[in-house]
DNA sequence: CTTAATTAGTTAGGATGCTGTACGAACAAT
DNA sequence: ATTGTTCGTACAGCATCCTAACTAATTAAG
């Protein structure tokens, strides 16, 4: 229930079919396949208006027809129609320090393609990085299109501060890059037609991919929190991905919730990230020497390690995920009373530990954020490293969704 | 630019020729009276459906046609279309612990009705308090109706926790209010027709309040804090209010950003308002004994008083600002690091202190916020003790924007 | 002063999309 | 086999918007 009428945009014929096709194909995606009869009934359209627009959609591929209906009432049994799984995807692409994933998903929210390739982005010179990586694009959208499915737009998540209105990666403070015009980068290495690409930041990504399957549950508001060395959070407000401003909502990883004892790497004291980020917990399960704070392990091994000693009941590293978990009260419990989110997701190393994080974490919550009688819930997020990649394709979808006659009938 | 493709309803042609309709009206209440041609061209829409649509708009009261636009410019001079100022009006009340204030503000923005009545709400049995403003309310109604003005809407905003769906009041800690129907209450002592009535929360009606002024600048993204003995937010994101899930955001007034020594009446510790509610000011600014910290003086009085010292330059006084300022820019840091706004608006006593406050929160929460190059304008509310209620009446016109058809063309 | 050029607004005709009604199709119940 | 119900489609009708042509009002130029 969104007030102040933001503008809507014109409407005119061309485009009430256009949105009212996109209409059938959210309320497909929200409710899952069902007959045209249904479509009508739900959607408020004239059966027989739905009738044409299911016609149309089915000729660009983006519905077809499934089982019959046969729920035992009277009748005639109804033809199913659902997304179509095979005609359109959407690519994600993640930039991170030491990898790249990349993931394809279709319009009925399949993953299609899914890969994570090491790649030293942080020392490899930038034109290497964007060559190789425009490559494995490449070769996707080839794959893809051999099996029939076109590529809708690409979603690119670089590890740092997005310009949209130029389309480039203003700043990466941890692989040094300055002012990347990355839109304009990978469109000229890609064979044309070129899909529509986009850059976005990855916490929002991934609280796009979460708003997707919690959609179906009727969420509407969440927050998703990034955990790694840093920690962001994206936003999901009425449905919607909030942005801010110049796209900086959600930058909470310098929120001054910690003692000023604590030096940031941005120069101030007392960030949140410098108590619930990676690093922190690190630092406090292990002693100095151990082998969980050797920068040359990789994070990986050392993540692991740190579960094994928590399922086992280590009390060290009990203690400092504990200690975590009350630190990550602090701040849920700002993100509640601010954004009243229906839920929050954690991600990253939050959601590897979420086991013990969560519980302690949840009722610190409760006692700190203002009750009104509606907790949020704190879930831990199921998408791993994919969830930005994920929510990249997601996005590059969201054009389809919102006017599906973007994709041509002859497909 | 927003994201995640919310529901935006079925489009049919009723339904095209409103929003079309809205589309026109909300371009003049944002850009001001202009021709139709210059319409058409702004909006997208052609000449001639803009003239069909103006037309139909003006037999409905909503717009008129003003003077020549006679710019110097060859060609024939275009007659200006403005929204009509006498047409419809939107009527918002606040109920508050002291008082209960009136407005009512027509399409074009105008502010034609404004009365604040002292009422003794918190000590008034409640069916006297739902009696006298209904009956103020009633008054009001009629008297715009004989200038020929229509009440699109009305809202009220009550001084506690709303519960939307069933449109009553849950709980009123100052009041001692508990479940109560106001929507119902109000359309039972009304008479017929009875306009569409709603709650909403004084922050959010105030953040309303104030995007109408800013989006005219171009700001679709602000925040409007309340300055009171509480403090609230109300979050404007894209040009729509944000609610959260259950109409709860923006309640940052128990934000944990104070040393744990101060206690909150919520029972907690460590509470912002503790050092930037208006309590804070009073015991801080005066010592004890000062006749500016007794609860019998009226706080109007007390308010004039700590200005004039403060104009004065009256050293504790200023102090007692600063610290106050200080103590803001850390909720403010916060605010714009999770929302990423373009403007900050106080209200409330900051704005009454605005000069003293601003100066010092900006500079502290360009230190302290997340600098993206980016900042945040912090500026004083205008409005007053009747932002909520200018507010109330905003809302009540955005039915209006949305589907102009709602107000009858016999007017 | 007259004519050309330019822009504003209106009217007529055409195209497009949605809706209501009617009808055949497919099933359950009797 | 018949009846009743629901699904999906076909067709006529209607509303809307758009294009194109036209009139109206003004400036600029001869």
């Amino acid at each position: 229930m969104a007030a102040g009428t933001p503008g809507a945009g014109r409407v005119a014929q061309a485009e009430m079919r256009s949105a009212n096709m996109g209409l059938l194909l959210r309320h497909l995606r929200a409710h899952g396949g069902r007959s045209r009869a249904r479509l009508a009934q739900e959607t408020g359209l004239s059966k027989a208006t739905t009738s044409s627009l299911v016609t149309d959609l089915a000729q660009r591929g983006l519905v077809r027809e499934g089982a019959l209906e046969r729920g035992g009432a009277v009748g005639r049994p109804g033809t199913t129609v659902a997304l179509d799984g095979s005609g359109v995807a959407g690519i994600g692409i993640e930039l991170a320090v030491d990898y790249a994933s990349f993931t394809a998903v279709t319009l009925a929210g399949t993953v299609v393609r899914e890969q994570v390739s090491p790649l030293d982005v942080a020392h490899l010179p930038l034109a290497e990085v964007l060559d190789r990586t425009a490559t494995q694009l490449q070769r996707m959208i080839h794959s893809l299109a051999e099996s029939g499915t076109r590529v809708a737009g690409i979603t690119v998540s670089p590890p740092g501060i997005i310009d949209y209105a130029s389309g480039s990666l203003r700043f990466a403070p941890n692989l040094g890059w300055r002012d990347v015009a990355l839109v304009r980068e990978y469109a000229t290495r890609l064979s044309e037609p070129t899909p529509p690409i986009r850059l976005e930041n990855d916490a929002k990504l991934a609280a796009l991919a979460e708003s997707v399957r919690f959609a179906r549950e009727g969420v509407s508001d969440l927050v998703y929190l990034t955990g790694d060395v840093g920690v962001g959070a994206g936003i999901i407000a009425d449905g919607a991905l909030m942005r801010g401003w110049a796209g900086f909502s959600g930058e909470v990883g310098h929120l001054h919730l910690a003692p000023d004892d604590r030096p940031c790497n941005c120069g101030r004291t007392g960030c949140w990230e410098t108590v619930v980020g990676l690093n922190a917990l690190l630092e406090s399960a292990a002693p100095a020497g151990d082998s969980l704070r050797d920068p040359g392990r990789p994070i990986e091994d050392r993540l692991y390690e740190l579960r094994r000693r928590a399922d086992a009941g280590d009390a060290p590293t009990l203690a400092a995920l504990t200690a975590i978990a009350e630190h990550l009260a602090e701040g849920l419990a700002v993100l509640v009373d601010v954004l009243n989110p229906k839920a929050i997701v954690l991600g990253g190393y939050f959601a590897w530990f979420g086991a013990f994080i969560i519980p302690v974490a949840e009722t610190r919550l409760q006692a700190r954020a203002l009750d009104a009688g509606n907790h949020a819930r704190v879930v831990a997020s199921e998408l791993g490293l994919m969830a930005a990649a994920r929510g990249g394709a997601f996005l590059a979808l969201e054009d389809v969704f919102a006017d599906p006659t973007l994709v041509p009938a002859g497909a």
